[in-house]
Order: structure tokens, then sequence, then C-alpha cells
RNA sequence: GGGCCUGUAGCGCAGCCUGGAUAGCGCGACAGCCUUCUAAUAAAAUUAGAAGCAAGCUGUAGGUCGCGGGUUCGAAUCCCGUCAGGCUCACCA
């Protein structure tokens, strides 16, 4: 919607009233105007007051073909744009560009790195994963469609202590069994039993630590159960990744790096730039950037998860040097590691350092309580996902019971889902929120249903007029206000993709959906689209259609499946 | 105790970066929203059901933007202080 904002500043400028773009703001209520120039900073400049330069611009200053109308209210200058002008530009780029409708080339092919995810292999997934992934997944997608080239990368900690709790338990108590339910549960349980053995049998803790050792050591048995049962746990991550739609292009294995970052360590303290506490571990001293200091290797020499993300991130950019940005979708617990791993790269010289963003998010509740792992109250994520199918699957029974057995349940997987995934993208990632599977589920209200719902209802009349929308219209015809919003919140969508991927925030886009599910209902109830005269009928018919291109477009995004009938 | 984050209607949230007109949205509450067909009826009113682009929309009520200062013509927004909650200050990840 640049045309418009050049055009103002144009029309300003011909009479001598200097403007900048930036100066130029929408009107709180759509019924002021499309644009707005506050006059108060001119007012020093012009030594007038601000409603004295309002009215001189409004004397001065001519409407013409794209801006038809231009008015003084108080301190403001209100302009009206055109609405044939402005129908004509949103359509001519949404309805001829289809899916590529809202794309950016921001990106300019650049190469980025999204990690997300990040599970143990000791235990299924969970609550606190499906918020990492959803916001993993959507930014990677944003960020694809502003033409970045993303590497969507998973961090797998499939080594130490916790990994062989479950391996001890299932060493002592398995009997050899294979999984008999998925397999990540399966190993899951066995964390569980140790942790109940272990109370009754102290013992296991030291064994847990041999084990350990034997693992470093690379016993050939201990490697060949660990192998075992880790790939029964991939096997059981696959199966949630794919039903939550979520991707990964590669796979960082902890146990393959995690003695790597030694060798950077210690090159870095024959420069100086580390030093050795008393106790002697290597620690790399923060202070000048006003950061606790951080130990980096054990005294020992073995290392610690920083030494490993030390060499984990060089590796990175080493196999991606064009990398523009590295994004890690990690809980906000860890903050402060994040600012001192950046920190110390940026101590050993490392121009990437710059390039490393920490994408952080809080915690994931549900209305039953707080989620605390020690307490049993976690909430498994293949739990959530099939209580949302679930829920979904009631309501499609009581609105199309005549439905088939597999179309109901396709329906009912893809409402669910849509369900989980808008509640959680909604939220601001900074922010602990409350999951509420009942309210996200509904179709009124701020939901994922709600917005497949517009979807589905668009299609509906698209497909009572046997499919047909005319390009060629009379964009004069939609002058109603509703239309014009609706028109407008169409423009906005390249807009609110760019500022989801420079802001690194889901939200806006989720939040964008809504309205533009908002305005088209408002239209859809206030205009009559099939009921119209033919060539109102046609005008309308591609404006709904422009808007469920949209929506589509959106909802991709978001990795939200739509239906044509809900 | 230090650092980071959060505090906006009964509840759930957006807006804050980049200061502007009456602080938005959703849930909940309350009041409303067209036509046709079928049934009950002598008819109408009414009620129930179905279909219609129809799980949507409109309106009303609900606010010391945690509190106190400051900057500014103007502060939810910027600055300082303060209170409350979360996270964190490991040789865990």
């Amino acid at each position: 919607m640049d045309e418009f904002k050049k055009e103002i500043v144009k029309l300003l400028a011909a009479k001598s009233f200097a403007v900048a773009e930036s100066l130029l703001e929408v009107p709180p209520d759509h019924k002021m105007g499309d644009y707005a120039l506050p006059c108060f900073t001119l007012s020093k400049e012009l030594k007038k007051s601000p409603a004295q330069i309002a009215k001189d611009i409004v004397k001065n200053v001519e409407p013409n073909a794209m801006i038809v109308k231009i008015e003084a209210v108080g301190p403001y200058v209100n302009f009206f744009v055109s609405s044939e002008k402005l129908a004509e530009i949103v359509f001519e780029d949404a309805f001829k560009l289809k899916n590529d409708y809202g794309k950016s080339l921001i990106g300019r092919d650049k190469e980025v790195m999204i990690e997300y995810c990040g599970p143990n292999t000791n235990k299924p997934l969970h609550l606190g994963h499906i918020r990492n992934m959803l916001i993993g997944a959507t930014l990677s997608n944003a960020f694809e469609a502003c033409n970045y080239k993303v590497v969507r990368a998973n961090i797998i900690n499939d080594r130490g202590i916790h990994i062989c709790k479950s391996m001890l338990a299932y060493q002592k108590f398995g009997h050899d069994r294979e999984p008999d339910k998925k397999p990540d549960h399966f190993v899951g349980d066995f964390y569980v039993i140790f942790a109940k053995k272990s109370e009754e049998d102290p013992k296991m803790e030291e064994e847990v630590y041999e084990m350990l050792q034997k693992w470093e050591d690379g016993d050939k048995e201990v490697h060949a159960l660990w192998k075992k049962m880790n790939n029964w746990v991939y096997k059981g991550f696959d199966e949630t990744y794919t039903n939550l739609g979520i991707k990964f292009d590669i796979n960082y294995y902890e146990s393959e790096y995690y003695k790597e970052g030694k060798k950077m360590v210690m090159e870095a303290i024959e420069k100086g730039l580390f030093s050795k506490d008393d106790d002697g571990n290597i620690v790399a001293d923060l202070s000048q950037y006003k950061l606790p200091k951080k130990v980096v290797l054990r005294a020992d020499g073995t290392a610690i998860y920083v030494t490993q993300d030390m060499y984990l991130a060089k590796l990175r950019f080493d196999q991606y040097p064009k990398m523009d940005k590295l994004l890690y979708v990690v809980g906000s617990e860890q903050n402060l590691h994040f600012q001192q791993l950046f920190k110390i790269l940026e101590l050993m010289h490392f121009d990437f350092a710059q390039r490393m963003v920490h994408v952080s998010y809080g915690m994931v509740n549900l209305p039953s309580g707080k989620m605390k792992s020690r307490e049993g109250t976690v909430v498994d994520a293949d739990d959530l996902i099939n209580e949302m199918t679930g829920v979904a699957l009631v309501e499609v029974k009581k609105r199309y019971p005549e439905l088939g057995e597999k179309e109901t349940m396709n329906r009912a997987r893809i409402i669910g889902m849509a369900a989980l995934k808008f509640f959680f993208i909604k939220h601001d990632p900074m922010k602990d929120f409350v999951f509420n599977p009942a309210e996200s589920i509904s179709f009124d209200g701020e939901t994922g249903p709600y917005v497949q719902y517009t979807y589905a209802r668009i299609s509906s009349i698209i497909a009572k007029n046997n499919g047909k929308v005319e390009r060629a219209i009379n964009y004069s015809l939609l002058t109603e206000d509703v239309e014009k919003r609706l028109i407008r919140k169409i423009a906005e969508f390249p807009v609110v993709i760019e500022a989801t991927v420079s802001g690194l925030k889901p939200p806006l886009l989720s939040r964008y959906l809504l309205d533009l599910c908002q305005a088209f209902n408002e239209f859809y109830h206030s205009c009559p689209i099939l009921q119209s005269d033919e060539e109102l009928k046609n005008a309308r018919l591609l404006l709904a259609s422009c808007t469920r291109q949209v929506i589509k477009n959106g909802l991709t995004i978001l990795g939200i499946d739509y239906l044509e009938e809900m």
C-alpha cells in the first residue's frame, strides 16, 4: 500500500509541505479516513498551531484519482483513498499470485538455520516440546515465505546419565522385551521404573554411573543396548512429528559432538582467552559483558553443555558458511546460557557470534495446574494430540453423522490439530500461558477452527457458483465500508509476513488471520454475494476468493490444513 | 541479593520496539438479527423442526493500562523508582 502513501507525500510536496512517509499513520477508526497526518511536528517549524496547519493543507492540496478526499479534523489531516484503485491494486496481486501472494523477497536467498525441538531420548515428547516445535516450524515456514533458504535442524540429546537410567532399568527389568506400545513411551516407562526402583535400591544410582562410564569407554554391550533403545525412541518421535506436521532437514546428535569442543577451548586458552579457577576448571570471564563467568571445561577435561554448543555453532557455520542467521528455539530458562554462549564465541573472535539468536519462550501450563516432571504432572505430547482429535471427532460426528468413518477421522484430525496449533501460536512466546483444550476447539472466538470455518464458508459460497470466479470485474462497485476494510486487510498480508520474520513473532500472523476472518464475516453478513446482481456478485465473489486465498496462504505458514467443508 | 521477563475489563489476551484522535479483541453475561417450507391450529399469533451462503453477525454492560514520579504539546507506549509473579544466577540440559 506504499502507492498511496507515496501519492500523499507527492501531493503535499507539490504544495511545499515537506512530510516524510513515516509520519503518515492509520487513523484509529476507518471512518475517519485511510491515512492521517498529525500536524504537531510541523507546528514548530511553521510556527502555527497544528489545527491551523491542517486547515492550510486541506485548503491548498487538491484530491486526485488516487486520493479522493482530504479532511482536516482538529490537528489531523485525514486522507481517503479511492476504493476502486485500492481494490484494483490488491486484486491484481492476490488473484494473480495465488499461493505466492504475500511472499516477500527480503530474504534474497540468504540461508538461515532454525534449531528446534531438542528432545531427550529417555522419554517421550511433552507439552513444552509442542510449543517449541510449533514456534520453530512456523518461523521456518515464514522465513521461507520471505525467500530465505531454511535449514530445519534438530538437536538430539542422546547421551548422558538420564539416558542410562532408562537403559539400566530395561536391562534389569525389561527381559529383552520388544516394545508393545508406541516405542518412545515404552522406553519412557523404564525411566519411570528406574526412579521408583532406585528409591528402594540406592545401589542403582551407582550402577547407572558405572554404565555411563562404560558407555564413554565404548563398551560394546552398552552401546548395542543404547542404539537399540534410541532407535525405538526415534521411531516413536517420528510418529509424533508426522502427526504434528513437523519436519527436519538435519539432525545433530549430541553423542557425536560432546567431546569436540575441547580442542576449541584448548586453543583459546593458549591465546589467553580463558583462565583456570582454583579448582582447575577452565573459565570464561564475561565480566566485560556484565555476565557471570562460565565454566567451559571441567577440571578433569570432560566437556559440559556449553563446550558442545561452542563446537556445534562453529561446525554449523563451517557447514553453511553463508548462513545469515542461526536461530535457537529454546525455553526461557536457558536465557542466560545463550547470552553466555554468544559472548564466549565473541570473546573467541568468531564473527558468526553476531548472527546467532536465541528465540526464547515461556512455560505452557494446563487448567489443571502447573507442569512439573518431578511430580509426574507432565503432559505427554501424544496424549494431547489424541485428546484434541478426540474432542474434534465428537463435534464432527454431531454435525455430519452420515459421513464415512475415514472422512470423519480425517476432518477430526485436521480440526483438532488446527485448534492445538493455533492456540499455541497466537500467544506471545515470551509469556507463559495456559492451554485450554476445550476453548481451543471452539468454532467461536479466537481459534483455529474459526479460521478454518471461514475458509470453508467461502469455499461453499464459491462452490454454489459452480466454482466460477470472474477476474475481470468492475472495481468501482465495491464501495461499502466493510468491503473496503476487507480489501485493506488483504493488502496488509505481505507486510504481516515480513513483520513475523523480522520480529520473530509468530503470533502476528495468527492475530492477522483472526482479524481477516472477522472482517470477512462482517462483510458477508451485510453484503449478500450470490443474491446480488451479476456484476456486483462477480465483484464480491472475487473479494471472497482473494480472502480465501490469503487464509489458505496464512494457514499454510502456520502448518494448519484447511477444509472445503466443515 | 543480582540479572532477564511479565503485570492492560470477571476471565483469557493484543497493542509497547518506532509516543498521537474515544485503549482493541476473544470468552463469559445481557439484549437482538432476514426468508422459505413442514407440523400443531378454522385462521392468525405462537411453538417445534428443516432448509436457506448461516457453529455467523450486531448491540449493551464491564478499564485507576500494578503503583508513584519524570520527559513531552501529548505516555499503555520512553526514562527513573517501587510492588507483585515467573525464570535464572552449576562441573544440568
